[in-house]
RNA sequence: CGGGGCGUGGCGCAGCCUGGUAGCGCACCUGCUUUGGGAGCAGGGAGUCGGAGGUUCAAAUCCUCUCGCCCCGACCA
C-alpha cells in the first residue's frame, strides 16, 4: 500500500481552502495578525517580496514618465465631500481623526482631548487631496500632462478582513495624472492597465484577464474603471490592479483648470491607478501548494538558499568556504537584470531546514556537503518540482545555468496557472448551465467549484443584480480582448453583443 | 452589521457536559548519540485557560457582559 506523504500544510487546499491560506501565510513567515483589528504585521520574508514588486513596478512607471511624490495621510473632511459619488463610495469605511491630544481622566486612563475643528479622514485613497494640489500646479496646457505616483499606506475600515487580501490598512501605490485631452487621459488609463498586466504576468507569473468594469463595479467617481482579474486555485477571481478614467469629475470637484492653446479655460481630464499588497495574497493563492508558498523567481524574497550538510565538525568550515566561493561567483550573475538573491542556512537543525524553505516558497534549495564538494558539484532542488526530486550539478554549470533555471521555474508556474485558469474558464450560454456551474454540490461545506463563466450579458443592471442576489456571482469585467459576437443574456435572454466574465470574487 | 463557529504555552489541540487552581503533539533550551535530509534518547523552560463581572468554600469548567478571530451573507483593492 502506498504511503500517503504528509504535506507540510494542514489542512490541504482541497480540504479547506480558506484555512489552508491562513496556515500558509503563517508557515511561510510572511505576515501575521497584529493587536490592531484588521491590521497585519508584514514580516521580513513578506516585506522583501513586496519590496521587489515595488522596485519592478516603480521602474515601469518611471519608464512612462511618472514621478514619485508624497501627500498627507490626513484628508480634511471637506475635501472628501467635494465629489458626491466618491464620498458615497468611501464614507462607510473611513477612519476619522477627531482629536489632537490625550489627557488622563479621573481613573488615570488616557482619553482624547482637544477636539479638532474639522475632523481629518485617514486617506482611503488620495484623489481629493492630490486633486487639490494639482489645482495649484496646473494653470497652462504646458503643465500637462502631470504624472504623479505615491507609495503609501491607506486605511479602509473593512467589516471582514483577510490577511493580504483585505486588511484595514494596506500598502499600495496610487498613480494620479491630469491631462489636457480626453483621448490622452484614456490612453494613460490603458497604458497603466497594461503595465499592471505586464507586472502580473511577467513578474508575478499570474495570468490575468484585462477588462472594463460594469457601472455597478466602478470606482466611486470614475467614468470608467479598468482592471486585471486573476483566478485563484479556488476558482474565485482576484482583482489585482485597477486603472480609472475619471473624466473631468475630479477636476471639477478640485478645480483642476488650465488655459488651453486656444486660450480657453478648460477642466483637466484625470486618471488614477492602484495596486496593493493584495497581490501578495494573489501570489500565495495562485501558486501555493499543500507544502506552502511557491514564489515567482523574479520577485522572490530570495531566490536560492544554500544548505550546508556536514558529518563532522571538521567538515563545517570547508563546506562553508565552498558555499562562499559559489556565492562570490553568483555576485557576477544577473537574473532579470538584478543580482541573484540568496540565503545561507547553516542552522544545525538537520532536515527541518529544508522544510522551512519549502514552506517559505524559495525557488531553489541547494544542498552542499562533502560528497558534492569532492565532485565539485551541488545538489539542487526546485520548488516547482516534488521535494524529493533533486539534481546533482557541477558547480560551474550551476553558476552558469542558475538564471536559466529560475526562468524555467518562472515559466513553469506561469504555465501551470494559465492552464488552470483556461481550464476553469467556460463559455456558458444557458441560464440552467450557468446556475449549475456556480452551485456547489455540498451546500453546507461548499467544495471548490465554478470558475470564470464567459457569458453574454444584455447590459441591464437588473440582470447583474439578480445573478449577484441568487449566486453571489458578479461581473468581474468585460474583457477587452474579445471578438464581437451576437448572443443572448444568460439571465433574461435578451440580445447581447459581447460576453463578460462572471465569477465569485475576493 | 445579520447568521454560525471558536478563543487553553510560539503553532495545532484535549480538558469544560458531571466545578477541586492544567495536559498532549510539534516548536524551543541543555546534554549525549546521530547525520545526504521534516533524527533518537534523557533532562528542562514556557501557559492561570481572550477580558471584566457574578455564582461558589472552590471556576478553564456554570451564568452575564465584553473584546477578538474564523466561516457564510451584505460592502470592498
Amino acid at each position: 500500500m502506498a504511503k500517503v506523504e504528509k504535506s507540510a500544510i494542514s489542512p490541504t487546499r482541497e480540504e479547506d481552502y480558506s484555512e489552508w491560506y491562513q496556515q500558509v501565510v503563517k508557515a511561510s513567515d510572511m505576515a501575521e495578525k497584529s493587536p490592531v483589528r484588521g491590521c497585519m504585521i508584514i514580516k521580513p520574508w513578506g516585506y522583501s517580496l513586496w519590496e521587489n514588486i515595488v522596485r519592478e513596478l516603480d521602474d515601469m512607471f518611471k519608464e512612462t514618465g511618472v514621478k514619485n511624490a508624497y501627500f498627507p495621510l490626513f484628508i480634511p473632511l471637506g475635501f472628501l465631500e467635494k465629489e458626491a459619488s466618491h464620498v458615497e463610495g468611501f464614507a462607510k469605511e473611513c477612519a476619522v481623526v477627531t482629536h489632537h491630544r490625550l489627557e488622563k481622566n479621573a481613573d488615570g486612563r488616557l482619553v482624547p482631548a482637544g477636539p479638532l475643528t474639522e475632523p481629518l479622514v485617514v486617506r482611503p485613497t488620495s484623489e481629493t487631496i492630490i486633486g487639490d494640489a494639482f489645482s495649484n500646479w496646473v494653470s497652462s496646457y504646458r503643465d500637462l500632462p502631470l504624472l504623479i505616483n505615491q507609495w503609501a499606506n491607506v486605511v479602509r475600515w473593512e467589516m471582514r478582513t483577510r490577511i493580504f487580501l483585505r486588511t484595514s490598512e494596506f500598502l499600495w501605490q496610487e498613480g494620479h495624472s491630469a491631462h489636457a485631452t480626453e483621448k490622452e487621459a484614456m490612453e494613460r488609463t490603458r497604458l497603466m492597465l497594461d503595465t499592471y498586466a505586464r507586472l502580473a504576468e511577467e513578474y508575478l507569473a499570474l495570468p490575468v484577464t484585462k477588462g472594463r468594469k460594469t457601472a455597478a463595479e466602478r470606482f466611486p467617481g470614475a467614468d470608467e474603471t479598468f482592471c486585471i482579474e486573476a483566478m485563484m486555485q479556488d476558482r474565485k477571481a482576484l482583482q489585482a490592479g485597477t486603472s480609472h478614467f475619471l473624466g473631468q469629475n475630479f477636476a471639477r470637484a478640485s478645480g483642476i483648470k488650465f488655459q488651453s492653446f486656444e486660450e480657453k479655460e478648460e477642466y483637466a481630464w484625470t486618471v488614477s491607478w492602484g495596486a496593493s499588497t493584495r497581490m501578495i495574497g494573489g501570489i500565495i493563492m495562485m501558486h501555493g501548494d499543500d507544502d506552502g508558498v511557491i514564489l515567482p523567481p523574479k520577485v522572490a524574497s530570495s531566490q536560492v538558499v544554500f544548505i550546508p550538510i556536514y558529518r563532522t565538525p571538521d567538515d563545517r568550515p570547508k563546506v562553508m568556504e565552498y558555499i562562499e566561493k559559489i556565492t562570490a561567483e553568483l555576485k557576477g550573475v544577473l537574473y532579470c537584470n538584478r543580482k541573484i538573491r540568496y540565503e545561507i542556512d547553516d542552522r544545525d537543525t538537520g532536515g527541518a531546514r529544508g522544510w522551512d524553505w519549502i514552506k517559505k516558497g524559495i525557488p531553489l534549495r541547494v544542498e552542499v556537503g562533502p560528497r558534492d564538494m569532492a565532485q565539485d558539484s551541488v545538489y539542487v532542488a526546485r520548488r516547482d518540482k516534488p521535494h524529493r526530486e533533486k539534481t546533482s550539478m557541477k558547480r560551474d554549470v550551476f553558476v552558469k545555468e542558475i538564471s536559466n533555471i529560475l526562468d524555467e521555474i518562472q515559466k513553469n508556474i506561469y504555465d501551470k496557472a494559465l492552464s488552470y485558469k483556461n481550464k476553469n474558464t467556460v463559455s456558458i450560454d444557458g441560464a440552467k448551465d450557468f446556475y449549475e456551474f456556480f452551485t456547489p454540490l455540498n451546500q453546507e461545506k461548499p467544495e471548490i467549484h465554478g470558475g470564470f463563466a464567459f457569458s453574454h450579458w444584455c447590459g441591464a443592471n437588473e440582470c447583474e443584480a439578480k445573478i449577484k442576489e441568487d449566486l453571489s456571482v458578479t461581473i468581474r469585467c468585460i474583457p477587452s480582448e474579445q471578438e464581437p459576437e451576437k448572443g443572448k443574456c444568460v439571465c433574461c435572454g435578451r440580445q447581447s453583443s459581447e460576453r463578460v466574465i462572471f465569477a465569485k470574487a475576493y
